[in-house]
DNA sequence: GCTAGTTATGAGGAATTCATAAAGAAAATC
DNA sequence: GATTTTCTTTATGAATTCCTCATAACTAGC
């Protein structure tokens, strides 16, 4: 089987950020192709076919925020990975909330990136998941038909708050769940604030599903924006497949 | 073998509301589509084929209700959900007499939305199934065709509602049957609030398979959410050997 | 180190929902 | 039409879940 490359559109104004991701994607058999300004990458996508995009936040023009959402309403299913600064909390939330996939902070490791992109592209290659079917990560396996959650096989009781919760995260495992999707999901659009029900559930949950609440392995922190169900854990991935990195 | 995607129509004139529901659409694999008002949406049922589509009782134009009534003679079989206020009891009555497969109150969290939504798609894609073969779960056997059932060859002596009721719940064993689904099936969608029906119900069902009517061991409760069969007993199983289940 | 903002933790009380009982209304049967 | 059965309604205390709030731990910026 030989499959057609990887191509990755990368939109950022600051040529110097796009020639160090370009020479890493490609030495690593991604195919990319670049703009530096939010209406040229639309353009592109307009026309071109692509598997992921490297978008900047902060951009000249019509910015990355627009583009995000132009670009969603353009492409849905599209992965779209956003640059954004290490502080610029509310930049992630705004970006997850009108769809980006992910987040990667300036600066960032090009390693982490790269990882990134492919987890992201995983799961838009992702057939369809019949409404069934257990989701399975770690020990923990979530049946949605059964509303039934065990852990090593061994059956969890959780409240239907603290179901729904998982569930939601489970689905998003390995993305960044922002309060507000969370809120909303679980109690309504209205609740987008009540940060605190959250923290009591999560609580709950990581004692029902961590060996160790305090050092959660399953259910992490994103400080400022919201909370993650890991994608997948070191500890059960057969180490060494998958080549060193530069 | 990728299925093609679920088309769904929102119909609001919130776009707050739409694109709440579009984004997180989107996540899970919906392909969405937005219409501001009744005659916008109509074109497009017209002009495109949905799977769904969820409509907002109180809207400017044309108004929903009326919308629904177009869209029924446009697309008998099409799933139509309709999206009320709280309390506007009549409207919802109103609804379903025009034709909407089911009503959403708000504020509603995008969970149920979605949850009802596939709900609604199934049901509608799903040819009736009758079924003749018996059920049989620990002690307890089903006969839909003679409408009997039997605990440990013994002939139980169960009401029309009775039946109807541990008929569902057998059917769907091991899950979680909300109280809305199982209303809606023994009595009409309408009656999906009369939780405490089910509960008088449950209790004489109990009293009739259970050996301890207080720590039931078949008929168990799901604390906000609605009741389950269970789907295997320890208690029946030798332990030992365990042979999966098909 | 100090301060402000965020997150984690713990526990108690409010609110909802549950099981139970029992009686009135409706339907079915004779 | 009377009697039996089934269904619906209402009331009660018990149980569970959910929410609130106070405090501690942590993180970043000064």
């Amino acid at each position: 089987m030989n499959a057609p490359p990887t191509r990755v559109l990368l939109i950022d104004d600051e040529p110097a950020i796009r020639r160090a991701l370009r020479t890493t994607l490609n030495e690593l058999g991604f195919e990319t192709a670049e703009a530096s300004r939010g209406e040229e990458g639309l353009q592109l996508v307009r026309t071109q076919n692509f598997d992921a995009v490297l978008l900047d936040v902060k951009m000249p023009g019509i910015g990355g925020m627009k583009t995000l959402v132009r670009l969603r309403a353009l492409a849905p299913r599209l992965p779209i990975l956003m640059l954004t600064v290490q502080d610029a909390e509310d930049d992630k939330v705004e970006a997850l909330e009108a769809g980006a996939d992910d987040y990667i902070t300036k600066p960032f490791s090009i390693r982490e990136c790269v990882a990134r992109i492919r987890s992201a592209i995983r799961r838009a290659q992702t057939p369809e998941r019949p409404e069934n079917t257990p989701i399975v990560i770690g020990e923990i396996e979530l049946t949605p038909g059964k509303r039934a959650v065990t852990k090593s096989g061994e059956p969890i009781h959780l409240t239907r708050k603290e179901y729904e919760i998982l569930h939601y995260l489970m689905l998003h495992a390995g993305r960044a769940v922002t309060y507000g999707k969370l809120l909303a999901w679980v109690w309504g659009a209205e609740f987008r604030q009540e940060v605190e029900y959250l923290r009591t559930f999560i609580r709950q949950l990581r004692k029902k599903i961590e060996d160790d609440p305090a050092n959660p392995r399953y259910l992490l922190t994103d400080a400022y924006v919201g909370y993650r169900f890991t994608e997948c854990l070191e500890a059960f991935m057969p180490a060494g497949d998958e080549e060193p990195l530069p």
